[in-house]
DNA sequence: AAGATTGACATGTTTAAACAAGTTTGCTAT
DNA sequence: ATAGCAAACTTGTTTAAACATGTCAATCTT
């Protein structure tokens, strides 16, 4: 499936150090020495390594080399980052989960959802409120609006699959960039009849806002994942200005 | 400062968009243009594109150009995200902040620590509990654990000041890669003793653990970011594969 | 009028080369 | 023995060129 070569090699090298054929704090092999390796220019190296600098694999040192830093991290929960639906986290986790699909409805972004989401007053949408589902507990409670326009033909049938799948195979739309804003807010009524929280004695829930923007760079989905606290977990890297 | 050619395109591309020279949803100029206009070649404006991109900025098109998708966000409330100190997060936030040094004693990291923070057992470290205020509101509970053999001499009155001031200008101790985890937690009795959070009926806080690592790729500090909710924020942006 | 083709132009991938700058190592002169 | 230096590494920046691939609009064909 990835036909770019510096694709195939940063999986190559993402592998090898995941596997720990690369021990941790371990240098990587120079730069030429991958050149020989895989047959390529530097620059198509230089470009793998650049993506495993921002996953955080590896850290690069002017005139010293390549450091492996990667450590395996428990997953015990439940964990998010990057893009990527529910279903594929489940599948990643070797969790199983399912979804319920709650509420269905079409309707038309008013000052107050246009206020809310960042779709312009007067937007068809569909307005999908649904529960996911992981080892038969009830973790995640999703708002999701989505552009009728990009997404026509959605049903509730469709968004208790996979709408992610929907989107990519049958309307070949491609999601290409998310913005994202974590918050804890207070549970609601409605959080608390969903997601069981009665015994665990939380008051507050992981709150996940995001925008979604297809590739013509329209925005086509704004979503708001409220997450119960104890399985949530979301991962990051941030790397100083200048490495990518 | 920045002398690198790309960066100083990368910074000016921001700025025009930031002040809305370039209109949300405008394709920005093509590449051979801003080559033209730059005085450079291709790739170096593909790199500096490529850091927009990364940050949520622009979108690129295959055969169409260069979206701008950006939109300034409301910062009603203290956002972090990057690699940021507490006092550069203040002073970009025009608040005013300081910090109150609750703890400050030094340790060798037993097998609990180890597990904990990451550091190996028999490490010889600082610990760090501070107080961040902004505007006279206590808002972040901090624990920091620091590496003595990279950064010796840390004393309270450092910690009561910026510590990151003190590892860059005078131990020259670069920061390259931290690691970060978001969860949310149940509140304890000392987050409830020095965050005043009586008022609000939160049980919960935002925190953020990280694992920073310095320009050998040695992770010399562990630090638990304890957040009152009302207060945090954190955003994000994810692309999809390929694009960096 | 509708459909197919072509050419201009956009970004995406890859190579090659040169030079800059930081680190390490080992030799040399003292 | 050691301080200093130079050579041989390392990654970082930039250029130039070629070709691939996707988009769009004008034009040609039917």
């Amino acid at each position: 499936m990835p036909k770019a070569k510096y694709d195939q090699i940063y999986r190559d090298l993402k592998r090898k150090i995941e596997e720990e054929i690369f021990a941790y704090q371990e240098l990587l092999p120079s730069e030429n020495t991958l050149v020989e390796e895989y047959q390529c220019s530097r620059n198509t190296i230089r470009r793998a390594i650049a993506s495993l600098v921002r996953d955080g694999y590896v850290q690069t040192m002017q005139g010293k080399g390549v450091r492996n830093i990667f450590q395996p991290l428990e997953q015990a929960s439940f964990t998010i980052g990057g893009i990527e639906s529910f279903r594929e986290s489940a599948q990643r986790n070797h969790k199983k989960g399912y979804t319920k699909v709650l509420c269905f409805v079409e309707l038309t972004a008013d000052e107050k959802i246009s206020h809310r989401t960042g779709f312009p007053v007067g937007s068809e949408l569909y307005y999908i409120q649904r529960l996911h589902y992981l080892d038969d507990k009830p973790l995640i409670l999703n708002h999701n609006y989505f552009l009728k326009e990009v997404t026509p033909g959605l049903t509730a049938e469709i968004a208790s699959q996979s709408i992610y799948e929907y989107l990519e195979h049958t309307l070949h739309v491609t999601i290409v960039n998310s913005k994202r804003t974590m918050t804890v807010e207070k549970m609601t009524e409605i959080d608390e009849k969903y997601l069981d929280m009665d015994a665990l004695e939380y008051n507050c829930l992981a709150v996940v806002s995001s925008q979604t923007f297809d590739s013509n760079g329209i925005m086509f989905e704004y979503t708001q994942s409220r997450h119960r606290p104890d399985y949530f977990r979301f991962q990051d890297n941030a790397v100083r200005r200048g490495t990518i």
